[in-house]
DNA sequence: TCGCTGAATATTTTATTGAATATTCACTGT
DNA sequence: ACAGTGAATATTCAATAAAATATTCAGCGA
């Protein structure tokens, strides 16, 4: 599964480098070449063409962006109410704070998702069952009371699509995009407490910022 | 306020009917001008430019599916979660039945939302102000319990954005689309329903298609 | 003066074409 | 047979000019 072939790494090594610093139309396929001192065309051998080098660097990037999801997940001590919660505040992060500061990033990706729909299908999907694998946790541990978990996690995912989106929808700035999601999660949170969990119930907070070390 | 120069009526009607066929930039102001038999020059008397045509237009087209979600407000017998239901699922359906049946019309839409920003807004603020006197209503009657109506109703706005987009972000035909509203709803209305309420909840319909006569 | 025209001007769109770049593939050295 | 090359070809991009269109405004007739 996790091909390791040096010569693959090099050339995604190359790229990710000119992508994130030139941006992918301003990157050529004989710059990537020559920075790793071979032909343009046996660059080709590797990859069956530009885009499938992009996406290849954004599937990476997104399975470490899931890696950090389910550290939080996996982190003990903390309620199903919590992981839900930090989930989300951490997608928002991690898609604010990217946007902000590697425009290029953004480029990248907008070009991958126009040329590979499927990408995001895949994404959302990841997305999706990490959510419903929290719920699933809630139900267990009395916390969560849930008809069906897979149209629930997929209703969460919806009522929260604003926050994955970064700037392409609104321009507010994070803390604002942080309060509203807060008061988001209050309801929706809310709305699938238990009636035990519901009597001592607290709107949701802001959550620190969680530092996961590997 | 309601001014109803009949000049500016016909321009206006020559408009939407070319507008809506050719779209907005296929259409000329010569044309205008030959279909209200006058000068190009003259339209200028009446409007600033082109895309200020287009925007009276989207302007009414916004204010009429305001008056129709307000008309739902105000039908009695309706318990304020009833009504703050109906106006969700009725943008929805508004917005996906517009771009689904006048493509011409999102392309408009695009153009006066990017030429003239504060369009979008404002249209924002309307909505949100109808949820909010929802909101108001259903604490008056003892439905909701609410900290702050204008933070929640902006969090319900936020919540739903993705039915409002119609089919910019996701391609799911209208009947998913419900689905997933009503789920979503589900949540949200459970977050904020008072204890009273919460005893005998059940989750949201999918409502019936209100017709509203004038 | 008022409502309007139509030619003059400014701006935007479209078409064209040369250059840059992506992709292919016949071939080469090992 | 295999990893790789580089010239040949296909595609995309960028610059420019030409055409179409938006906008302005001096002036005209009621």
């Amino acid at each position: 599964m996790n091909e390791t072939d040096p010569i693959k790494e090099k050339i995604l090594e190359a790229a990710r480098a000119r992508f994130g610093h030139y941006g992918y139309p301003k990157t050529t396929i004989a710059e990537l070449a020559e920075d790793c001192s071979m032909s343009a065309g046996n660059i080709y051998r590797f990859f069956a063409g530009k885009i499938d080098i992009a996406t290849e660097i954004a599937r990476r990037e997104t399975l470490e962006a899931m890696r950090r999801l389910e550290a939080l997940v996996n982190c003990p001590y903390r309620t199903a109410r919590q992981q839900l919660q930090e989930i989300i505040f951490t997608e928002l992060r991690i898609t604010y704070h990217l946007l902000e500061n590697r425009p290029k990033v953004l480029e990248l990706a907008q070009v991958v998702i126009n040329e590979r729909p499927y990408f995001q299908l895949d994404r959302t999907r990841r997305e999706r069952r990490l959510i419903a694998r929290v719920l699933q946790d809630g139900i267990k541990t009395g916390e969560f009371q849930i008809e069906s978990v897979a149209r629930t996690a997929a209703a969460i995912q919806a009522a929260t699509l604003k926050y994955r989106l970064g700037q392409l929808i609104t321009d507010q700035p994070l803390e604002d995009l942080e309060r509203e999601l807060s008061e988001v999660l209050t309801m929706v949170v809310r709305g699938i407490l238990t009636n035990r969990e519901l009597a001592h119930f607290v709107p949701t907070c802001i959550p620190e910022h969680i530092e996961i070390q590997e």
